[in-house]
DNA sequence: ACCTAAGCGGTTTAGACAGCATGTC
DNA sequence: CTAAACCGCTTAGGT
């Protein structure tokens, strides 16, 4: 499992004189161990390799080495994948290094493309597994190019949600050639194996890491005693362990991330500890800067912004999934300038884009499981080696650590045992349910092409999954999916059918398209909230926490609702939560096409600005799938009004400010702001220009009215 | 009669991917 | 099944 440290020099690489210049540029002169590893076992001949070592070793140079050399020696594309958005952006920024001899780089993700040309013209294409996924769907010529796939984090083929994506792709990609990446996993021999790629495991990191758990001492009070994995032991004086570590690391000059298990406990922990910060050096006009950059965002509720200024101007941030993406953004830069000295997050910030800290304190090693009412369970092994893998800088750091919180010292030693001492979880497949089983089966067909039963089989039998289960859920999913008409059988060839094609393209959960065509046809007419009420029922809709307070409300708002919604009501209890979350749902996303306050929202349903940023994108897909499907079904009583909805989602707007935004730069407010000062339109926008200019400032009127021309000629 | 601290029961609980348009042999 | 923090309310105990 090691390999011996070895670093090679860059010179010696079988590489252009151009591309190892792009390396020294940016300070490299040597290759680490893994990267030595790597080129050794013949990265730059484009071996097929499955690399795992822990976050920070510097993987992502080796995806570089390996797309480059393939592609200066084959030609072609290669596609980079990875699972989160942020880290398409990461990459895409760091490649962006290789336009400097010649390879265009793109990124492409639900989130954002590049936009000028479309991605035949690049080389390096960085993106997601699910829009991967997507883009095999639509067959795109270009895609027959690629020849060299970067499968980055493949652990996540161990998600439940994710995996069974991740897997589907990495089933095609190893037709190709393919270079996959992964943090430390126990079986990565097996998983070697099935990709038919050389394993190469190290545990090498740029700074060590020590590891320890920390537990109260039973007779003194306030004392507290970690042991470390090189069975030294240190003691911690504090009222609670978690601040007493933090300004134990503090005063040494460290930052620090806390990780809890919910959100309130991550934004009353730092709370607490913002109370004795205090002792600490601050760089007071840093934080100032800081905390202006937060008045700036104009995405992001109100409330939020203030608990978090007066928390940062004492040089700490609670972070999680509640907060807006800019205002995490924000939060997180400062902490990598050295500004925030202390961030308390919940799991968002394991994953995704690096941002270490000298210390890391793993404040919960449980959670909460949702499926079973109650019952709080250990985290993976996995996860805690994602968090403890945020400590040590490189560069600022000697030595990261990462600390577990454990409430006595019998939890300690089994704790010590079980996340510091044993390997991680093996890797196995996740297609074994249903619901993924048939949607993997749907998205081959619609990427690969009409086959038979017995093609459509053999590449089923390339998952992961044992070959006896493959045979129960096959012929389940080929009944299924007939029944559902989304495919046909014409002789021995399996075909979609335009249902089951859009159904793909749309990139729609199966069940989700039989739940919105049985609601949809049902019915001849709806009310938006039974349309959003449809939606949101279905597996593909978004959750949201409903309190028991709330869900007795929402039961009366049912019944009285003067409209009818489109599922009845279920019997069984899980069933019966779904229906109300999905209302709760429908009801903040029919207060917001009404232009209700993003504050007021907030408020009303306790949510934060990411949790309804995320109701809206996904309201947002949904309604214009739902509506591309009425099209496809001829469904005309519903496809205009889905049409109207879906765009007003979109922008939060009355149907009256629709021509209003399609001006870049005019979102709901500004369109209501115009509408309601007698600009109802983009010929008003014109006739008025002074008028428009008063109303938004000089700059951005000036801006709006050529647009608005722009827009108007187009028409004509 | 009034105040305070301790005790009790009920409640709550992480995250984040996907369409569209583009151009064409 | 292996949790813990918080909130609102009640109650014991003291003055």
């Amino acid at each position: 499992m090691s390999v011996e440290l070895e670093w090679m020099l860059i010179d010696d690489l079988q590489l252009p004189k151009e591309a190892i210049e792009i390396l020294r540029n940016r300070g490299i002169s040597k290759l680490n161990p893994p990267q030595t590893e790597a080129v050794k076992k013949g990265l730059l001949d484009g071996n097929r390799l499955l690399l795992t070592s822990p976050t920070g070793s510097g993987k992502t140079l080796i995806a570089e080495l390996g797309m480059i050399s393939f592609l200066l020696k084959k030609g072609g594309k290669a596609v980079y994948v990875t699972p989160l958005r942020a880290l398409t952006n990461e990459k895409y920024t760091t490649f962006k290094d290789w336009e400097k001899i010649g390879f265009k780089v793109a990124m492409t993700s639900g989130d954002y493309d590049t936009d000028d040309a479309w991605l035949k013209n690049y080389d390096i294409i960085v993106t997601t597994y699910e829009k991967l996924d997507s883009l095999w769907r639509h067959r795109p010529n270009w895609l027959n190019e690629v020849n060299y796939f970067v499968l980055d984090e493949l652990h996540y083929l161990n998600d439940p949600e994710r995996g069974p994506v991740v897997e589907s792709v990495a089933i095609r990609a190893k037709r190709k050639n393919l270079l996959a990446l992964s943090a430390t996993i126990s079986n990565y021999k097996q998983i070697g194996k099935w990709l038919n790629a050389e394993a190469v495991a190290t545990n090498w990191r740029p700074v060590p890491l020590i590891e320890g758990v920390m537990y109260p001492e039973k007779k003194k009070k306030k004392e507290y005693t970690v042991i470390f994995k090189d069975n030294t032991t240190k003691k911690v004086i504090g009222d609670d362990p978690i601040i007493a570590y933090t300004l134990d690391s503090l005063s040494r000059n460290g930052q620090v991330l806390v990780f809890r298990n919910s959100r309130r406990m991550a934004e009353s922990t730092a709370y607490k500890i913002a109370n004795y910060m205090n002792f600490i050096n601050l760089d007071e006009k840093g934080l100032a800067e800081v905390v202006k950059q937060l008045d700036d965002i104009e995405e992001g509720g109100s409330n939020e912004k203030e608990e978090l200024k007066s928390l940062i101007s004492k040089g700490i941030a609670y972070h999680h999934a509640g907060l807006s993406k800019s205002l995490r953004d924000v939060i997180e830069e400062a902490f990598r300038q050295r500004k925030i000295k202390v961030i308390v997050a919940t799991p968002t910030l394991a994953a995704g884009v690096n941002l270490p800290a000298r210390t890391v304190i793993i404040g919960d090693i449980y959670r909460f499981n949702k499926r079973i009412a109650g019952f709080q369970e250990e985290i993976p092994v996995m996860e805690y080696k994602q968090m403890s893998g945020r400590a040590g800088r490189p560069g600022y750091d000697d030595i990261g650590e990462a600390i577990i919180i454990v409430r006595d010292k019998e939890n300690a030693d089994r704790v010590f045992k079980k996340y510091i001492l044993s390997s991680v979880e093996p890797i196995e497949s996740k297609l074994g349910s249903e619901r993924a089983f048939y949607t993997f089966l749907l998205g081959l067909l619609s990427a690969e092409g009409d086959m038979s039963e017995k093609e459509l089989a053999k590449f089923a039998y390339e998952s992961l999954l044992p070959r006896s289960l493959v045979d129960i859920y096959f012929d389940r999913a080929i009944n299924w999916l007939t029944d559902h008409s989304f495919i046909k059988e014409q002789g021995d060839i399996l075909t979609l059918t335009n249902f089951g094609k859009r159904v793909a393209d749309l990139y729609i959960n199966p069940f989700t398209a039989d739940i919105v065509r049985k609601g949809l046809e049902d019915h001849k007419s709806a009310c938006d909230i039974a349309y959003f009420h449809l939606l949101a029922y279905t597996p593909d809709g978004p959750l949201v926490s409903v309190s028991s307070n709330e869900e007795e409300e929402l039961t009366e708002i049912v019944e009285d609702l003067d409209c009818e919604l489109l599922i009845d009501e279920p019997y069984e209890e899980d069933e019966q939560s779904l229906y109300i979350n999905a209302l709760k749902v429908a009801l903040i996303i029919k207060d917001w096409i009404e232009e209700v306050d993003e504050d007021t929202i907030l408020g009303k349903y306790n949510i934060g600005s990411g949790d309804l940023r995320n109701i809206v994108e996904t309201m947002d897909w949904l309604t214009y799938s739902a509506y591309q499907l009425s099209k496809e079904l001829k469904l005309e009583d519903h496809y205009d009004k889905l049409r109207i909805l879906n765009s007003r989602v979109k922008d939060g707007i009355k149907e009256e400010l629709l021509e209003l935004v399609q001006i870049s730069g005019i979102g709901r407010k500004r369109a209501r702001l115009l509408y309601n000062n007698g600009i109802k339109g983009l010929g008003d926008v014109i006739m008025n220009p002074e008028k428009v200019k008063s109303l938004l400032g000089s700059k951005l009127g000036e801006k709006v009215v050529q647009e608005a021309a722009r827009l108007l000629n187009r028409f004509h």
